[in-house]
DNA sequence: CATGAATGAGTTTTCATTCAT
DNA sequence: TATGAATGAAAACTCATTCAT
């Protein structure tokens, strides 16, 4: 309590935007752009109106700010994905792995993924510079690792502009999990998933002939 | 031509309802539920105010409605899954192609999809009585031609609670074309897809020994 | 009674636009632009704040829109001084006093005055407009009535782009009017002033030699 | 330079009071009192809003004193009438050259003329201070010239209630600056200008006969 | 049925003012 | 003194909804 009590004006400051973008974040996948009240998001930080004001110019603003500084945990899997080693399988593995932890697992960017598709399009600049930044580098670097699995005899030849069937199984479990939010649909667990979810993906459906 | 001009005010009256579904449509897809002016449609069906007031007693009444008046198409392909006939490889083939046809393709059951995952947690009600009329008979269908596959050896044994991995290619496609709406990721041809996506889903990626 | 009880909607209709106007003129005179709430030129007419932004946009409209009703009566003090007919001294007096009688007594074109001084600088068009349409032409008029006399000798010879010496009594007394409001400075009779006015302009204050 | 630098808390805190007053001129000349931002006048110094209010306690006492602040100028005319000689004639004409220097002409003044015209309304008290401490002891002092000038013979007989004719060109002038900002109605030159105004004043507009 | 003027409750935004540091 | 975060009261503006015609 005492710790507590230590906060400094300069570093209530420097907690306020941060608390903003936090509450702003829950208020805004709540009822969406157009239906999130300002004076909700401040309240929730226990502030008034007119503090949010101080730090955000506007409403879009501040929703272009809270998207963005939810965001950074992605940068951080693009890196990681970069130091991986081992044949194609299992660096595909590694990252698919990776992925659904980020995307399906978090309710943070599976949120995201939610008013990516419900404002995008009243926030196209930031529906494309995500594309950019984040969806295309992965994309990218799935689609590498499978021609580079080609090449090398690992994989079957497919067209590499299908990549995204690749990681269609996570997207679809995490658009299921926004619509059905865990009361139908219950989730399984992990293991289970990517146990199924690789044997699938690299064995198919089909039984082998032989 | 005479026939056109008959249109006339009983018709007419009999259109209203359905021309402001339309325009409804377009307006919740272009602007969500709480960004949409009641006035927009009404213009756009070239109305006033009132009149939308005159059919529909709230904006939640009318948005209810315009998703119930779009979700029929949906009952259709239904009701054609139940008479194919052929091996199960062959059924699944055709349950899934008229899906990606239905979900992907459509610009309307598209952009329904779009406004479920937006204002699904406005409107849970909506949400669950389109899972239990829609989404649950059409994943039972897919998993019991699953079921009826392993058990006559034409598919390989894989835990039947996954059954949506095998229809993810699908709504990863219509999320994405939702997030990118065509200027990003250019939708390929139907062909092409459906046989990659036929391809991986029963061969696998990986390349078969032997 | 009864025939205020005629008022239909039509006319109630075509009525509230001007209603609005007017209590925006008593409003922005008052308050200036920036100090009047909408809200008080609302309850001015006897409607709430919503009715007011029925007919205009926002508030800068309105205040254009208010500043161009008002401006009506003017142009046609401009038509009438073209039918003038007589010597040049005559023509002149005949301006000035309809100028007299139009800027400096009229309530109306004096608080138009105020507003074009205190709020021209956010309004600049609405200025340059105003100059072009009616500052401008009287200007133009009374220089060719100065030249016309001086051609015939009527006049002294002075040089033209002063002309706006002549009708500076006019301005200068609406000015004062508006400073002290008539707490100050009370306005002596109309007559004697356009007398002094005309004997100091035509004769100049010195007495003349012989 | 050594002397500049010398500027050091204890003078710069004299000079505070100075910069807001400065900063406010420039700001309430710009938008008026109503729309004028105690925050923008205090960028304009280059303090914070907080500032502006150790000095002053609120944005009307501000506006007050800044009206007070920049009256002084006009003081000192005052004093300088007094010690004129000549005769009336030639006294008048110096009154009349230093009026227009000071009003006309001087920057300041003339924005001062401004807001007394626009928020006259708002601080009447000001206003009557004003009256009676600048104008009144003006008109006064010409009244008195006109007077006396009558009495010698030297000017024709009018009656005295007009005098402010005689200076309507000045204001006149001012007023026209105001409104047209130097954009329309380019100034002349002083000479010209001061030639003209005493040549109609003194001598008027009609060609003598004989 | 259709209209559209009017409402009024609500939302975003602004800003003078305060006060702990 | 100076700061600037925070306030809160108010102002502009919006819009779903009503209702007399």
């Amino acid at each position: 309590m005492a710790a507590e009590k230590k906060i400094t004006r300069a570093e209530q400051k420097a907690l306020r935007p941060i608390q903003i973008l936090d509450a702003a974040f829950e208020e805004f996948v709540r009822c969406g752009f157009a239906g999130t009240r300002v004076e909700d998001i401040a309240e929730r930080v226990g502030v008034t109106k007119g503090t949010v004001y101080v730090y955000f110019e506007t409403k879009e603003t501040l929703f272009e700010a809270m998207i963005n500084h939810f965001s950074v945990p992605f940068q951080e899997l693009l890196a990681i994905t970069d130091e991986l080693s081992g044949s194609a399988t299992e660096r595909l593995k590694s990252i698919l792995s990776l992925l659904y932890e980020q995307i399906a697992e978090d309710r943070t960017t599976r949120e995201l993924v939610r008013l990516v598709i419900a404002e995008g399009q009243r926030f196209p600049d930031l529906i494309d510079r995500h594309h950019d930044e984040f969806i295309a580098p992965i994309i990218a670097k799935i689609d590498s690792l499978i021609v580079e699995g080609m090449a090398s005899g690992e994989f079957r030849q497919i067209p590499v502009e299908f990549s995204d069937m690749v990681v269609a199984p996570i997207l679809t479990r995490t658009v299921l999990r926004l619509i059905f939010d865990d009361r139908r649909d219950p989730i399984p667990n992990k293991e289970a998933f990517l146990r199924t979810y690789f044997d699938l993906l690299f064995n198919g459906l089909l039984a082998k002939p032989g």
